[in-house]
DNA sequence: TTGAAAGCGGTACCAA
DNA sequence: TTGGTACCGCTTTCAA
């Protein structure tokens, strides 16, 4: 490569890195040399002096099922992906359910083959956001940590006060027997939104009952599940306060087939505002968590980390979420 | 490190690579030193040296918006998954969409980041394969190319096979005016789909009806409209041949609309046996494709293409579908 | 069984 | 503006 252009291996590293110490004439041969080759240089070795490769890691720590079913994923990649784009970084996509080797990821990260680590979907307490903090690995939580941890940054959505905005549509709207389809308890997400719950209606006056609260996750067959239950158990509910737009959707059908009309006899609200809460009957009232920003944000912090030589304070951002009406509630 | 066990930096090597000629004393210190210092091999350096990174990418060459709503990519992901799971590799998820910067991903793919590429959903004629294969690198297309090229590796769905069996238990069934709604026609699998339905109407003395056939993605809104165009112009068809379940979902929405009773008066047909086959009602007669062993295959011929030293030859492989049975036809 | 040394392919400093 | 050279951290002969 350098030989063919007749420059020494400095020169073709300052043209290929664009730096301005190169004569017109110079760069031109070199660049002449490069197309001739189809030369491209070898990130191993440059990663190994610059110690940087180039990329970032979306790792989503749940089963290939869920993060193609569910639509908060899509959109969640969405806007990563979106804000990647106009950096010069390559997003890769790991994902790493419960049965993923945890050895076999930390080698991954830890190893350095990225740059930054963004982790989605976390469970239960992990230890793998504080083992990359600790390693000093740039890393962004989307969503809150399951116990606080004042080395991590991360983005969220306001899950609570998501919540409590579909659970007091509802109780202004004169329903009184709310009942909740959760999300899954082992993720701050569902638990949040739980509380918002909660909070709605303790500060209505209205009792509390966790007979009320049946767990669901996010999934449909989850609201389906969780519907049939509380019809079983308080056949006179009459309103349900979905934990994902999808376990809302499971909720309909079942309320449905059991002959309650939506949203006379009982209704429903949704979280996400995904394609989902569009697509059902009646549409889904629903709460907004912009995907969008949660993302851009995500990548800003991740980007800070890394391209900054100190330690990077920690940063927590919570986002405000929205109400959207439509006819389910 | 090596300071630290009182060893030189090619014993640290050897015990970290398992040599056998390591002594268990010396095997032992290392180890320790090894677990105390939270030890782990630089891959940058490593790579430059063994020219292996230890992972592979699965480029799949679609929106975040179909590779995440379609239910295809998941069983596809999954099946490709699984196969690398039981392999020491790392798989990275690269989703390259009409809109990325083909720069971008080039240099990714091309700076070795990766040791193999597998490919999926390629649209029209995209030159990144042929681009992988002539630098020589380890690369599995899912799906037929869309030229052949005899340098190209590659695993297929019988979709020819697929849709004519499809048609075929149509014209059994006694329908006569069987329509079809393609998937899109720049990808050789809504192509060879189609070719399958039209074997199957000449080989019964059918007339082909180019009005009969409608474009309608793999998306469920574009068999929607693709349905809405055929009843317009076909209020008479007796039967549907979709290109996939999704889309075969939305005909069947919008027929039960119209008023159509399934499969009385209308049989609709599938393709994938996705999930989404079984969650609609009726319940679709469809095409089965088995993703797990395509994914297999894909994995299995890549890992030999890795692991060998000289040139292998390519391999051209297709899997036959099955038709299964159900409600809608 | 172990260590010394060369080299993988770049970058970056220093000197010219 | 350019080239020489050391070095990044590992693997891999080769010799001891």
């Amino acid at each position: 490569m350098a030989a063919l252009a007749g420059v020494s291996r400095s020169t073709v590293s300052r043209v290929v890195n664009g730096s301005p110490k190169v004569s017109e004439a110079t760069r031109a041969a070199v660049d002449a040399a490069i197309a001739q080759l189809g030369y491209l240089p070898n990130p191993a070795a440059r990663t190994l002096v610059t110690r940087r490769t180039g990329s970032i890691a979306l790792v989503v720590r749940e089963t290939e099922e869920r993060v193609f079913g569910e639509p908060f994923f899509a959109g969640m990649v969405r806007g990563i992906s979106g804000a990647v784009a106009s950096t010069d970084l390559q997003l890769v996509l790991l994902m790493a359910g419960p049965t993923a080797d945890p050895g076999r990821l930390e080698r991954y990260l830890f190893g350095g083959h990225t740059d930054g680590v963004l982790l989605l979907s976390l469970h239960g307490v992990d230890p793998l956001p504080v083992h990359l903090a600790e390693r000093g690995i740039p890393t962004v939580l989307g969503g809150r940590p399951h116990e606080p941890h004042p080395q991590l940054t991360w983005v969220d959505a306001d899950n609570v006060g998501g919540a409590r905005l579909a659970t007091e549509h509802l109780v202004h709207a004169g329903r009184r027997r709310i009942a909740t389809v959760t999300g899954p308890l082992d993720m701050v997400a569902g638990r949040d939104r739980l509380t918002g719950y909660r909070d709605a209606l303790r500060d209505a006056g209205l009792p509390l009952n966790t007979d009320l609260e049946v767990v669901g996750g996010f999934t449909r067959e989850g609201g389906r599940e969780a519907a049939r239950q509380l019809l079983d158990r308080h056949p006179d509910v009459d309103a349900i306060v979905a934990a994902s737009d999808l376990s809302a959707a499971g909720v309909l059908e079942v309320l449905q087939e059991a002959g309650r009309r939506i949203p006379d006899d009982v209704a429903v609200t949704g979280f996400d505002d995904s394609t989902t809460a569009t697509s059902v009957r009646p549409a889904l009232t629903t709460v907004r968590q912009d995907l969008t920003e949660i993302g851009a944000h995500m990548v800003r912090l991740l980007l800070e980390q890394i391209e900054s030589t100190a330690a990077t304070p920690a940063v927590q951002l919570v986002l405000p979420t929205t109400l959207v009406r439509r006819a389910s509630a």
